[in-house]
DNA sequence: CCGATTCTTCTACAAATGTAGTACTACGTT
DNA sequence: AACGTAGTACTACATTTGTAGAAGAATCGG
């Protein structure tokens, strides 16, 4: 009930990404199962976690497939195309657009150490891009 | 008027930001000031900004000091606090918490090369802290 | 002194978000 | 057949954000 959403520019709150994630860790699940992992991981109550799928789909980053009386759910975006929106926008408004600004940040902040990037390198390119 | 909060957790919307970079870059400044820098970058009416450097002021993102008629407006967080918040932010909920991994991310989506890496490991070393 | 201008303060309002209760429906069970 | 149960759909409500107009006070220009 949405159009396809020719992608771009998919920022979540911690919330949505919390329920999608979900749905990114096992794939089609039902909202009671959705529910179930949401009320352990924040005591949200079953009623919260439709709502957010609903608005979800209306948004179209899930879709929405019915199964007798259930409702079943799929991510429409990957954790990949989230990663790179979002991560994009804050490089955007934050570093001036410029990547390595960032990096420059999480090297000076200690967030990461020389080291940690030498073995990203060499991970790299044995060429896992899983 | 606002506890001089504790910092931490200082997350901005893009909007905010733009508010806050104008404290940034020119230090104490007048709403009028920072009205016509974000008209012309954003089309936005005074009192619009007038509006938004309230709420800042509210939560106490920034400080107010009244100059004659006038309210002078000064950023109560550095860019930096604002960066390690939101950047930190994203890490978490985006990567598990973990920085290298959006490195890796930066590596994996070409968003940066690994000779820029190289290059700001040399900047670093140096001793810029800027 | 008076009108025009400048500023701040209030109020307004729509959209998005976090949270959930209520109502209604279909099911499975005695 | 009657009931509790599971599930979805609607409605609700407080907050935050983006935007801005209206009102009132103070100031400037003549």
């Amino acid at each position: 009930m949405r159009e396809p959403d020719p992608d771009q520019d998919v920022a979540l709150s911690d919330l949505q990404i919390a329920v999608v994630r979900v749905l990114w860790l096992r794939g089609e699940t039902s909202v009671a199962d959705v529910a179930k992992v949401l009320a352990d991981e924040r005591g949200l109550k079953h009623t919260t976690v439709a709502t957010l799928l609903t608005r979800l789909e209306r948004r179209g980053v899930v879709a929405q497939r019915r199964e007798g009386r259930q409702l079943m759910y799929r991510a429409l975006v990957s954790e990949s195309q989230v990663r790179r929106s979002m991560v994009g926008g804050l490089i955007g408004i934050l570093f001036g657009g410029d990547s390595r600004e960032l990096v420059a940040h999480l090297l000076r902040e200690s967030e990461i150490e020389p080291g940690d990037i030498e073995r990203l390198r060499k991970r790299l390119k044995k060429g896992q891009t899983p």
